[in-house]
DNA sequence: GACATTAGTTTATTCATCAAATCAATGACA
DNA sequence: TGTCATTGATTTGATGAATAAACTAATGTC
């Protein structure tokens, strides 16, 4: 039960002066104050208690022209870092990151076929890179980007690995002493998303690959559902007695609008072997029909499970992901004018910019987020390197 | 931007208070304070501004075997009264109310065909009941139930009568000078059916008439997208190139699975004058095998729907509010029966118990939540006459 | 009638906010 | 060069709400 106290009032206001200066890169005391309207007394007492802390540091004067110059306030970016590892089907990779998302570093590695020494693999994994030295904090977060369901921080479904049943938060919280967030692939895309590229209140992201998987961001906050099963949005049905799924059902979204399935119509037609998405490409550019077929129902489908998610969930944007959005970021103007109800309010429908850097890029910010405490975190300056 | 203060400390606290008090009906200080874990003096403190406030009463002494014997504190129910009007297609439904959803009494009137004057109407109606007189705070809140969307406390958009750009809530404030709550109908059944009949944490109704409505309740919270078009689940495709749809879509759920289509379907096999629902149930209660077939299409259409609102919402409980459910609430059980994803957690497919009332029962909680402050409310018991 | 037990109140303390005064730094201007 | 207006940041005292601990109140037991 979360009741009133002086405690609690401090909290809330040490995260937010936290999240303003984030937020803003650099600012003064007296700017903090006027824009979360409190005193400036207040601020001064809990902007010396983060500089105590060695969270916050002082950067020097701005330059204004009249009266005392203020002394501008930035986050202690290397007060500490911060770790995500995205274990995908094929590849784990992890990316090492400051406190704002810069200065990062990454490796990659193949997923080994038996998972049941998972803990150990990430391990040596992240003990292999090199990690920053002499920080305040060190280590204060790691993010596993998980393909399945998550329940209370542990995988509840997985189907791709089998993962369930390994405690492996607290395998890798009790050897590097620092707290593990267990997060669905999709969810940690649109987080990335929010944070670094589309800052608004209410997001869709649809992550097209294999299956298709969607990430909601509602009034700023991430919607899991009650068990984290919300947004399992490519097994929604499309078609009455439609394509068997292996999920059970006849029709699922993901049967239809899904990479596996286009490249599989795709194959069909060309009566070859298993067509991939670079031999599609080099066809479409060519002017191959069959190809601009199958990139017209891309169209169709995905106009019609982005009607789906207007309905549902009356987002502000809608981004989609994938590798068709990636070579023709211009189909998402298609799939928009594709849309035919008039019950829709006017949105927007974009490409990911990030493309498959939003998954590591929103495990840092859960991480971040986890250690600050700031609830709305936005960043800038994206700088990957391998 | 919402900072912490000493007032917020104690409009939490207070508030918590009246919660514990209203949802355990009589409760004394000390279990309050045990119930909240705050400190005795703190809770006597409140209590005494919440008594003198007249919104609590003493209610006489518990029977304990051992100690002082505890005041029994109770929410002062005739401390004030609600209205909730539902402003039906048809109809137009009235509903005064205690603070505690008890002593209701309802009157109902036709919706007049131009609806240019409805402030004066709603007046008219609400000074023709029997206001309760010599209470402490009198009218303390009006909910207008409203068949369409709302945004910023007006109509933005009702496909069945014209209220957009009438600014109702403003009319009926200052002639009544108590808060007027504007609200889309399915939401207030399902926070209806969350206060006086299932309290889950994350609710999913859906009602079924002329077309179809969802009210969806996330973390005990409504939720209802950013400008309050989410839930409108009847305009989502559940068939590719399906049947058309006046909104513009081709395939929406509302074009099967309604009442509307299903009874339209049933005159379609009888090739007579249009059927009624009433008709329709008393074939189907003598064995008539048209009627079965339609009720096999309204649980086949239903379990698709219920598919996609687990795929999207991830529910506790789907309730389902439709004539079909009123006169065979065991079809709910076949629904269940008929999801095949084995994605699918564990879930309760419940008919509704409120039907027809649980919109202006939501009306009445929205309405005292607004008065009380309270976050979350639960009632139990309802006592309706005309 | 002493005592254990529980309910509720009183009192002193703590702590975070606020308002107002004060100190600090800087450019404008005479 | 020195005064002043202006803005930034700190200090000080007051306020209010929570807490802990002591105290009063009420009640049944032995």
């Amino acid at each position: 039960m979360v009741t009133g106290s002086k405690e609690l009032i401090r909290d809330i206001n040490t995260n937010l002066v936290l999240e303003t200066i984030i937020n803003n890169t650099a600012i003064s005391r007296a700017a903090i104050a006027k824009h979360l309207g409190l005193t400036k007394a207040t601020i001064s007492a809990i902007v010396q208690e983060l500089i105590n802390k060695k969270l916050v540091i002082e950067i020097g004067s701005d330059d204004t022209n009249l009266g005392r110059k203020p002394i501008l306030l930035s986050l202690h970016k290397k007060a500490g870092f911060v770790i995500c590892i995205d274990i995908g089907v094929d590849t784990i990779s992890a990316l090492i990151s400051d406190l704002i998302g810069e200065d990062c570093s990454l490796k990659q590695i193949k997923t080994p076929k038996n998972t049941s020494n998972i803990v150990n693999v990430l391990i040596d994994l992240i003990e292999s890179m090199k990690l920053p030295k002499d920080t305040p904090y060190d280590l204060v977060g790691i993010t596993l980007g998980i393909h399945g369901v998550i329940a209370n921080n542990q995988v509840s479904f997985a189907p791709y690995y089998n993962l369930s049943g390994i405690n492996i938060a607290e395998g890798l919280e009790s050897h590097f002493n620092a707290p593990v967030y267990l997060e669905n692939e999709a969810n940690l895309s649109v987080i990335g998303e929010k944070t670094f590229q589309y800052d608004y209140a209410n997001i869709a992201n649809i992550s097209v690959h294999s299956g298709i998987g969607l990430g909601i961001i509602v009034n700023h906050q991430l919607y899991a559902g009650y068990n984290g099963r919300a947004g399992e949005f490519g097994h929604t049905i499309i078609e009455i007695d439609g394509k068997q799924c292996p999920c059970g059902n006849k029709g699922c979204f993901e049967q239809y609008a899904s990479e596996r399935n286009l490249l599989h119509e795709y194959t069909k037609m060309k009566n070859s072997e298993e067509q991939s998405f670079e031999q599609f490409r080099v066809a479409y550019e060519a002017g191959d029909l069959d190809a601009y077929k199958i990139m017209d129902d891309f169209v169709k489908y995905m106009s019609i499970g982005v009607n789906n998610i207007l309905n549902a969930y009356n987002p502000d944007i809608v981004i989609i992901n994938s590798s068709f959005t990636i070579f023709f970021p211009h189909i998402t103007e298609k799939i928009e004018s594709a849309l035919t109800s008039r019950m829709n309010s006017y949105i927007r429908i974009v490409p990911s910019v990030l493309q498959d850097t939003s998954i590591l890029l929103g495990g840092i910010c859960v991480a971040i987020k986890g250690f600050l405490g700031v609830d709305n975190l936005k960043l800038n300056h994206i700088n990957l390197r391998g």
